[in-house]
DNA sequence: TGAATCTTGACAAAACAAGTCGGGTATAGT
DNA sequence: ACTATACCCGACTTGTTTTGTCAAGATTCA
């Protein structure tokens, strides 16, 4: 089980706007690339479902580009994850019981109590809580790759 | 973010043999793959994994088949999975720190909290608890698919 | 011996992930 | 109005992974 790129690069994207957040000034999808090592196109994508989702705000024309949609304390890491790979399903009987012994299957007793714990940390999580917890010593040099 | 059918299906079919355990007897790879609804052939190669970490012994030729290798409540869900498909692996970057910033990387810390809460559960969870904590009226009606 | 059963590895189809590309649309500045 | 900048969108490609299938072999029981 791991996470797709997908969802890390956006992950890093929404962190470095996060992180940028106070100067209220856009910033170019190249720029967010170069400094995150995402490619460009690519990021492109990922920043279109976020629009969509109304978690960035894009700024068309010269001296364009995303800034963020609302204050960091209101984007929940739950919010980030939904718009660019959907919801977690670990698996289908989850979300729609599909036989009739749902409560006393075990292994959906299992993946249920997996997702739910996983949930209770992506919903009570948001941007602002990340960047405060990791100091602002966290200057860009986009090495990392997750 | 989902879970393989490798895993789902050798979870099922593990939990199928910790209901069977009591009888001592070994089920044959046919048998459980029809209870499970699980490609014959596949389960073959689940079942030879699991047997490959010791959690299912193996017993050839007519009357043979396959039975838990240890008791249910020695046989955790971490075990099971890690046999299976690897550990769980949200990113690479938290196994093996890639950046000189890990302890101050937003998205590290994230992905980290996520993965300890996920093993938090598998690591102290054995087919024993799940399978007490449904019940027997589990009759394995075999409909469901995960 | 012969039937039942597991064992192993090669192979294949389908789905998915990751990334590219080209042409379009909006806007600021001149 | 023109142009450069920048976002917008969908189709396409490529490579990997998943999800299987299959055949030949090994072991054991009766």
């Amino acid at each position: 089980m791991k996470l797709s790129t997908k969802t890390r690069y956006g992950m890093r994207a929404m962190i470095d706007l996060a992180l940028l957040h106070e100067f209220d000034e856009p910033t170019t999808i190249r720029e967010i690339a170069r400094r995150n090592r995402i490619p460009e196109s690519f990021l492109e994508q990922l920043l279109g479902k976020l629009r969509k989702e109304g978690l960035v705000q894009s700024i068309r024309g010269p001296q364009g580009g995303y800034i963020l949609a609302k204050e960091p304390e209101e984007i929940r890491v739950s919010d980030i994850i939904n718009s660019l790979e959907g919801p977690i399903r670990l698996a289908e009987c989850i979300e729609v019981p599909l036989c009739g012994e749902a409560r006393n299957c075990p292994s959906r007793v299992l993946w249920t109590r997996i997702r739910d714990s996983i949930d209770e940390i992506t919903q009570t999580t948001t941007l602002k809580d990340l960047i405060s917890e990791c100091g602002d010593s966290a200057e860009r040099k986009g090495i990392c790759n997750d």
